[in-house]
DNA sequence: TCACATCCCATTGACGCCCATAGGGTCCCA
DNA sequence: TGGGACCCTATGGGCGTCAATGGGATGTGA
């Protein structure tokens, strides 16, 4: 199994730093994944974060069309622009930087969230809203197709 | 692995110069970079910056092509003659020319953004408006295609 | 000779690495 | 079955190093 599960929200000390769930660190370890990609969400308001291999997924994916293209520009401009290579420290910890923050509105609390094969960063209350929202637009959902 | 990956943002110091940030001058480094190759970005108000290669990959570009025709002339034109090469001193800051800000826009600030095979030098503002922008259309582009 | 670029050195604030502690849960054994 | 030892997670904080920045001094070309 060992895929990213359920959701989790830590504080963040005094020096920015938050601890990683210790089931996403297993997770992590599972996936023998050391360095951390992170990139801006396209869609929330959120940081996602996998392994390397989630950049490259995106990276073939450029290069699958043409790479001087303002498409693959554009696109690069997100996956590599927007995205960065962390690491933990010993504990298991991240720095929440500038640009963390920035993008998601954290400011002293972490919302961690489970995607399967990578997790998520967010400001709590934007995941609750979110949430909510994605439960409301399924029902709606649900009505119209039963 | 080394890669030009994420953005920051440095200020110009009243010599017109701005340190270039450890993590892309170590990627630099990896690479084995000395001079720098800079020329305006295609698609975007940018000024892209690489090693000799970058240079080396358009002309491979251009004699691929025609090279008699109006595409290659006009990509000559940009690279060859819209191009510099310049060096750090020894703190690793780049001087901020005209030639930088004319094309960019840059006055006390300048964002650095990683384009996976070189970097980019932006005006803070105008990443923010452009990063922003390719995140519509991505999204605009998914609804689409979902 | 003056403007500007380059070289060198100083400062400070942020970040990485390390160790410490509390609280909660678990396991073991009497 | 209750108590206690133990472990692990989350969190706090000290300290050294290095990055980012500022500025003086020296070199060089117009």
């Amino acid at each position: 199994m060992s895929r990213f599960l359920s959701h989790a929200t830590n504080r963040i000390d005094s020096k920015g730093r938050v601890s990683v769930p210790a089931a996403f660190r297993s997770a992590l370890a599972q996936h023998n994944i050391q360095e951390l990609y992170c990139f801006q969400d396209f869609v929330f308001p959120a940081i996602s974060v996998g392994g390397v291999d989630l950049l490259e997924r995106f990276e073939r994916q450029i290069s699958a069309a043409d790479p001087f293209s303002p498409d693959a520009n554009a696109m690069s401009l997100l996956i590599h622009g927007g995205g960065v290579f962390m690491k933990l420290d010993a504990e298991g910890r991240l720095m929440v930087t500038d640009f963390i923050r920035d993008f998601t509105g954290i400011s002293d609390e972490v919302t961690f969230v489970g995607r399967s094969d990578h997790f998520q960063l967010w400001q709590p209350q934007a995941f609750q809203a979110a949430q909510t929202q994605a439960r409301e637009e399924r029902k709606l959902a649900g009505k119209r197709s039963t």
